[in-house]
DNA sequence: ATTATCTATAGATCTATAGATAATGC
DNA sequence: ATTATCTATAGATCTATAGATAATGC
């Protein structure tokens, strides 16, 4: 792939560039935004990470939010596409359901650049506009409509849906925040772990579990707390 | 509270200030800092938030961070002192865990100023120290000793531990990223279904859900996806 | 001539500081 | 005198732009 000879001025570093600049610069840019946050990550740590000087970078990025806009779309999940097949497929409801939430955690853990966790910070969603905000309500809305259809079919005990919706939703999310494509915990280890969370969560209690809640009526309880402001 | 005659020159806006300034400033910080993020969020937007200049700030807090370190602070569950009392308790591992777990999940619900989704940002790390990460590293420790526990008396079947753990943690703080004291959702109804969740996903396999698996072997699966770098 | 990079910097922030000011307290 | 605020701004960023430069291509 490296060639010897290159056009255009030498960087200053001596590196030669790799085949597709644009691909290493969003690599590096990814990296940063997960450990950093977008706000907290300058375009000149960016560019020494991709191995340029920062007044390079608007040769393949005119500004810093293209980079960001050029991560998020990529993060669109494979979702839609998926939920129309699997609903179109007479399998009940719950399996649906099951096939949707375990190819959507399976998603999140393969993404090497980890786009999903950057979606998630607070700052993102300014820059990027309500395109990700509402790509994200109608990955809710699948997860409803799915809930709502098992619930319906009597295999999930559902007593507000959307309670259950946004538990499910978030969890899966969460995958995002601590999983490491460097751990020892492969992405089928986990897909499974947290679908089969929320799919248990949701069906009938299971007599176990009514075990447990009833003598946990009888544990001691937390001091009560939480961040109440104290004049410091 | 409000007195008409005040100490000190009067505000710009004309309004009579509160009992609590510093408590209405870190207000208004855990507001701006949950909706754009510490780094995105300035000292001029606090300030007007608070209702007073931004060159006023510093006699409070003298610099930016202090108001992140006031508030990530006061986060420190009160996790520790309830462990402790559990693991003397005598009771059942599971029981115990599904206690920590519910009163961990309604702390992070109760909390008006949404402390946990502030210390979730990236930038925060790096501005509070290794504090925080130590906090967090040991709170779940405490998560991976009761869920061990729990696995040895046969009453949570474990493959991994440590998936486990980080499962149930991440889907624990997962809830301050979408839980609302405004919406209708009660914080008992939060913390009842994301602990069911966690400690279902635990319990051996439940019949019902050894038979959703068995179905969705047959389900259509994801198109392959993720977010691939394609050249622009 | 074209390309990919470089260096240097203008303009736009943003934070913390310095010093002034308008109230009350004594 | 003390206090809480104000206004104004210095110094430190950070981003995007302008123009130079060092390669190859023809």
């Amino acid at each position: 792939m490296s060639q010897d000879r290159q056009v255009g001025r030498p960087r200053a570093n001596g590196a030669v560039r790799s085949g597709d600049v644009a691909s290493e610069i969003l690599k590096a840019a990814a990296a940063l935004f997960v450990a950093k946050g977008y706000n907290g990550t300058s375009t000149r740590e960016i560019a020494a990470t991709a191995g340029l000087r920062q007044g390079s970078l608007p040769h393949y990025f005119p500004r810093k939010q293209d980079m960001l806009v050029a991560l998020v779309s990529k993060s669109l999940r494979p979702a839609f596409a998926h939920a129309t097949v699997l609903e179109a497929s007479g399998l009940p409801a719950e399996v649906q359901f099951y096939r949707f939430v375990h190819s959507d955690c399976l998603a999140i853990c393969r993404d090497e650049l980890n786009v999903t966790s950057i979606a998630l910070q607070p700052d993102v969603a300014a820059v990027v506009g309500p395109a990700l905000e509402n790509e994200r309500e109608a990955v809710v809305d699948i997860y409803q409509r799915m809930i709502a259809a098992a619930a319906r079919s009597g295999a999930f005990d559902v007593p507000q849906t959307e309670l259950a919706t946004q538990t499910a939703f978030g969890m899966v999310e969460s995958i995002a925040r601590w999983y490491s494509v460097e751990s020892d915990l492969t992405p089928e280890m986990c897909a499974d772990q947290v679908t089969r969370s929320i799919i248990c969560g949701l069906l009938p209690t299971p007599s176990g579990f009514g075990a447990i809640v009833a003598q946990a009526a009888h544990a001691p309880a937390a001091t009560e707390s939480g961040s109440q402001i104290v004049s410091q």
